[in-house]
DNA sequence: GTATATGCAAAAAGTTTGCACAGTA
DNA sequence: TACTGTGCAAACTTTTTGCATATAC
């Protein structure tokens, strides 16, 4: 699951920016890119403690926030309260949300490109990514 | 600002699904309707207790999470990590977030209701709205 | 070598819960 | 009247901060 390609491109992302490379930054983007998806903070924390022994609590919020300024990360509430945490997705893949047992399907269709691209260029917005999601009822709640 | 006609819709909305119409309800309906936008919890909480004196947090917090299972409230985080709360709003209007001094500017066109009609047929669910952001930089951060 | 980032622990902030009482339908 | 929802206070969880130390460059 661990894509080596990946954490080797996100680092180097941050070391272009003038971030320093830690052992607690790696860690969270090393467990942020094996773990499926949206992890509350606390799941991050932990997560990282887990495959990296040693790493604060702090640096992990500290660095979630780098990541998500940088642009590395994304974070969502998924309809309920509780913030996650992701990275970024190239490949676009949006959310499906039901507002009942909070149950998410992905989906990859996106009109959201030439959207984008006209908005930047109207507001003077250097757009890098966007978030999207539906908000609904699934088949199983409806039943 | 506080639209009446709107408070009342949303009022009957809860009342049609089997809940009560309680002052501590009322109270966080109005304050939503009433504040611009993007309130985090405790700014809510705040704000209704403000505007009604009276109404203790844990109505406020239990009320939110009402709504948004009913769909009358969305949350989102903004590209930051607290996650804010408003009505659903009925006239599109998603937002242009920066990620680096926060701030959001919004717009109204949406490339989403063919895309929303058609998910919701392939996978069964009834979707009731949905949430777009943009996230970059904004033109005094890019300076 | 030096500035940046860390880990820790404590403080602050935010959220949830249990329960006796109140208010809606 | 019956029962859902409330307010309060306490417990709990999550997040932030200050500071001495460590480490990447």
């Amino acid at each position: 699951m661990l894509r080596c390609e990946d954490v080797d491109s996100l680092v180097a992302v941050l070391r272009r920016s003038g971030y320093k490379i830690t052992q607690a930054r790696r860690a969270v983007i090393e467990t942020l890119a094996e773990e499926a998806s949206h992890l509350t903070a606390p799941d991050v924390v932990e997560a990282v403690q887990k495959r990296t022994p040693g790493v604060g609590r702090a640096s992990v919020y500290r660095t979630l926030e780098l990541l998500m300024r940088v642009g590395l990360v994304q974070s969502s509430t998924l309809g309920g309260a509780a913030a996650t945490y992701r990275l970024t997705p190239d490949r676009h893949h949006h959310h499906v949300v039901c507002l009942e047992c909070h149950k998410t399907v992905e989906f990859e269709e996106c009109a959201l490109p030439e959207l984008e691209r006209r908005l930047g260029e109207r507001l003077g917005f250097e757009l890098e990514g966007h978030l999207v999601e539906l908000y609904g009822r699934c088949p199983d709640c409806l039943a």
